[in-house]
DNA sequence: ACATTAAGTGATT
DNA sequence: AATCACTTAATGT
């Protein structure tokens, strides 16, 4: 599986032009990152930008008491929005990103960020749809919290994450879906127990396998 | 067998 | 829905 960077490209980032291909041929690094490796962290310094091909990373953010908020994940064909635009003016990463999977990314130095958008129309338009698709993504997860119980809250959870690792038996603790949903364990336990009595879910220890899915109305 | 960690439960706010 | 205090179950050493 050692591709060159071109045929990549080619597979993942068909939209992309000759020239740009070309460029990054040039100046992108194929980099491989094992499962649980740090992309990014807060405050470092953002010297490139993943165009991710396999794999894939979890982005989210941190407050001061080291509570995560899941902002969300990127997959062969996705880079990183955030970074994208943080290439101007801010050189600081206010996001973590970790790799989930082993993943492969090529790295693209943020200086060449600028011309590109200049230069490469389809550039152009690929920042533009990873930005807007991301706002979108943003702006239901905001109404998530604001407006859905948690229980609908958790559904929509365990499918973006089913989704999200392709598997159908999610390795996880009530614990850290806790965190991810800034809720109580507790809380987590007793909607869990109450899909596995409607046989959405079965519960085993560290591990959650999906049934069936569906949006319950909430009684 | 024992310690540790995950999960379940009831009561209280 | 959050928190506490406690129990029970599963797993590692």
């Amino acid at each position: 599986m050692s591709e060159n960077i071109g045929s990549i490209i080619d597979q993942y980032f068909p939209e992309f032009e000759e020239g740009l291909k070309k460029e990054i041929e040039i100046s992108g690094l194929n980099k491989k990152f094992k499962a649980g490796s740090l992309l990014m962290n807060i405050g470092e310094e953002i010297s490139h930008i993943p165009l991710v091909y396999d794999g894939t990373v979890r982005i989210f953010r941190e407050d001061e008491q080291g509570n995560e908020l899941l902002l969300y994940y990127l997959e062969p064909g996705d880079s990183c929005a955030i970074s994208l635009v943080c290439s101007g003016r801010e050189q600081y990463a206010r996001i973590k990103a970790i790799a989930i999977d082993q993943t492969r990314a090529i790295m693209i130095p943020i200086n060449l960020m600028d011309s590109w958008m200049h230069k490469y129309k389809s550039w152009y338009y690929f920042v533009l749809e990873t930005y807007r698709l991301r706002l979108e993504e943003a702006l239901q997860t905001i109404d998530s919290i604001a407006f859905k119980k948690m229980d609908e809250r958790l559904i929509h959870h365990l499918r973006k994450k089913s989704e999200a690792l392709n598997t159908l038996v999610i390795k996880v603790t009530h614990q850290d879906l806790a965190f991810e949903l800034n809720t109580s364990r507790e809380v987590v336990s007793r909607l869990l127990k109450k899909l596995e009595q409607k046989k959405m879910i079965a519960l085993s220890r560290n591990s959650i396998k999906i049934i069936n899915l569906i949006d319950a109305p909430t009684e």
